[in-house]
DNA sequence: GATGAATGAGAGTTCATTCAT
DNA sequence: TATGAATGAACTCTCATTCAT
């Protein structure tokens, strides 16, 4: 029974993280529950409540893409081919969707949450370095800068398809990929960001 | 009373700006009416309903934005400098709110917006053209490029109180403005990217 | 100046019998303020309230069909045909959506409106009763009960365009005048009817 | 809980038969669930609009009044007696309240209410039927006529505490039923009319 | 433990009526 | 005086959350 009950929560997490990504983050819960193919109240034993569901999103998704990260570690090529498969990967599990999910209804003391970015940051930070280490990508940007522009520039637009701005979405990425590259093309205001700035003191 | 009716509508659109970039285009309506200092039937009056305001907001923004660009375009400046300064107008003026309002609920056949969205296209496209054959913007970009990209980088993110991650996006934008020098950092993918891709076929 | 008042009120009056039997009792004034090609407040002038504009409706109504009870009192041929032209007549003048209007929002205590049903009452009273001593109806009937089923019979059905269903209104009237003809076809439960009873005491 | 929501639903469908008498179709729904004893909500999860509801209510006035035709049928006496006692019948059910529903809001489409339409319109015709093949009835008219002016005879006055009218229409059905009795009394006009007409075409 | 149903608070919209020109 | 605009109350419908089976 329990490895049922495993099944439904993942499921859960699963249809939120689609319809999040589709539809933002506002979509009715009873949708969710349809989408993953189990009753509201099911729904609500897991995940009490919507702040809960988003955290679930949230963690399963950082963690996905931290994974990407370590697997792009592991890759003994080009430094900055690593980084840049390492964005598509991030698109892919529709990073562009976090940021929102995280501003908006994320505990920041929450200590799960803390841990799976700290963990996303430390291996996303290993990619990068690694990048600068090899004179491929400017000194003066961070973790925190890859993440939060990426993630923007990737952020679903209500209204559309889903997926009907991505060939735009690319040619952006790129570009902002370009403007990464060593030498700095221009000196940037403020100071190198990590993620804990997503806590930010107010 | 005409003055009066007219004063109310602008400060219909002011407030309905402020909310939508502040907490989204969902803000309830009476929300908006409030911070107008009207009552909600007057919203409904000057506008019947949510897509009457978005597109009157829509078209301000975009209205006031043309003006941004007609008037980089008259400095006698570098035009990267140009170019630049008309990014930064752009933001002030909350284009990153703008893109979500448009795909979200904006008829893109109506004949208003299609005027504001065109005249806008004309001028943009000038300020970037003019950088371009200076040589230092790479040419493989359009103004589709350059709007939809600045609006996501400096869309802003709910929760946060509409400002406290500005200091970021100064920092990206830049990042991308590096992208867009010449010569090219690299090749993109797809073709450069016009206003007209916002109502795409399906 | 006052003429122009005045016609301002009866287009209004007129405006509103026609919605009223249209579209039923509850039509925005707005409305009918529009078909009386003024301004709103123009009918708030004439009419103070709701109940205002309703009873001069029911009163111009209610004139004319006393008028026209009286031209059938100087009609010097069969007293039948009479009764049965007032009918037609009654009818034209929309008696239909009469009592409705009298039962929901008249009071049966204002001078004026009694002093019109009691003018009503006299000459339709006059037009049935000669018929009935012509030995053409039965003579356990009243002047309401011929009002009020007629007025029934003919009321209007929201949501038909207004006229779709009074070819079979035509057909259920002159069942009942045949069910008028004297001799007495059966014993009819209760006591003749008279205006009087639209103000039942409760 | 299955019974429990059918019990519901029963309920809710009473309370609004009684108000849409009471008070007319426009009553505000929260009255009707307020009336039933359950949630607002409640009655929208049962009936997800006011059409819906009135299509719920139609529908089961129309089967209560077939069934009480269909015993009507049953009854080896006097058919004209049986007629008439057919007649007091759906007087009892509420039938004055129908027509308007029906052409306010129901689609002449939907199957459901055809079905219920037509089992109606079988056994009246047959219990109709039945008296003019006794000779008690004139032969110029069909079910049609018989039911829409019953209904119109019997439809509710809006602001009358539902039955301080009904003696007076006790009268006028009975001068109604006595237009119908054979031989004819008067031609008619158009054609006998059948049920199918709530639905003519425009 | 899982489910469908119930609930009340809230959002969009309309309308009778009042105000200001 | 006539008008267009403003207003707040009311109504329909939705949704997060709780309950009963």
């Amino acid at each position: 029974m329990r490895a049922d009950a495993l099944r439904n929560r993942e499921r859960i997490v699963d249809a939120a993280r689609e319809l999040f990504a589709e539809l933002g983050a506002e979509v009715p819960l009873d949708e969710v529950a349809r989408r993953a193919g189990v009753g509201n109240a099911t729904l609500y034993r897991n995940f009490p409540d919507r702040g809960a569901l988003v955290l679930g999103v949230v963690q399963r998704v950082t963690d996905r893409i931290a994974e990407r990260a370590e697997r792009a570690l592991g890759d003994a090529g080009d430094p900055f081919e690593a980084l840049c498969g390492f964005v598509s990967g991030a698109v892919e599990e529709r990073i562009g969707a976090l940021c929102p999910l995280i501003t908006q209804t994320v505990d920041h003391e929450h200590p799960e949450w803390v841990a799976s970015r700290d963990r996303l940051q430390v291996f996303v930070d290993a990619v990068l370095v690694r990048a600068q280490e090899a004179g491929a990508v400017r000194t003066d940007v961070a973790v925190g800068d890859l993440l939060m522009a990426l993630s923007q520039l990737s952020r679903p637009l209500p209204g559309t398809g889903c997926g009907r701005f991505e060939p735009f979405m690319a040619r952006h990425i790129q570009l902002f990929l370009d403007g990464l590259r060593a030498p700095a093309g221009s000196e940037l205001p403020g100071s190198p960001v990590t993620l804990e700035a997503l806590r930010q003191p107010e």
